[in-house]
DNA sequence: TTTTTTTCCTATCTCTTTAGTAGGTTTATA
DNA sequence: TATAAACCTACTAAAGAGATAGGAAAAAAA
């Protein structure tokens, strides 16, 4: 399983706070009961998002969450790679370097490599705007 | 991480029969040195592949492995699916069963059913012949 | 100024998976 | 009969997944 918790949560509570957007801030407590999801989870998950600037947090009463952007301006790859940390489908492309020492004669490479950029060109292709209602 | 040692090494061993094809049996002795891997992890994936009817082995001196197909006539998929289990990159898209209560008004589901689907129709779009030379 | 409500931070825990190691049994050839 | 191979089963160490738990800091309301 590629996909963890910890980025699925994370883009229904994006589009949560989407969707409520005209509410101003909106506090955890709710979306996660609304998601019926656990609430200390998700609270492990958000400073993530604020410190990268995709959500704003709001202490205190009244406070809570709202997203930083337009739905439209946040692709699913963006969030999927910070949440979850890079999109590796596959062990052999680990970002950057080559980290295997046959790579250069390996038949089953280049299909990682290619299977690897399909992957990330599919959620950037996506955006929080195209989850919506 | 999604695709594991299992799947990968099977594909490596598979494709190196492909090659060696013309040589009768291949001890995976000697797969396993030529690709660097363990033999002992070996020996514990290919039953699944004998048992299957993707390759032949034959006990005792002179034995070893050799595919039961042409190499054109093997998915990538198929023997990942086999050798990994369900490729399935997404909890919430658990083979059959709609495992999740909220599936009905899920705004992220439908993103995740078309990604498992194209993950299967890329490893079902390759076969081992066109990993060879 | 105190209470309340929220974000935020960090530690811990259980379960499962991953990637092997290890040792032995069976089977076929030389 | 010796050898070399497949096959079978158990074990293990490390990492990751999916949380739970407790409290500190901050901001608004009372």
């Amino acid at each position: 399983m590629m996909i963890s918790t910890r980025g699925r949560y994370a883009l229904r509570v994006m589009v949560d706070l989407a969707e409520m957007a005209t509410t101003g801030y909106v506090p955890m407590r709710a979306v996660a009961e609304r998601q019926g999801l656990s609430l200390k989870y998700l609270e492990q998950i958000l400073p993530v998002l604020v410190k990268n600037g995709y959500v704003t947090g709001m202490h205190g009463k009244k406070g809570g969450y709202r997203l930083a952007k337009d739905p439209a301006e946040y692709r699913v790859g963006d969030i999927l790679r910070l949440t979850e940390g890079e999109l590796t489908p596959v062990g052999c492309t680990e970002c950057g370097k080559g980290s295997c020492e046959r790579a250069e004669s390996c038949r089953t490479l280049p299909m990682w490599n290619e299977f690897h950029r399909m992957v990330n060109d599919y959620f950037d292709g996506i955006t929080l705007a195209d989850l919506m209602q």
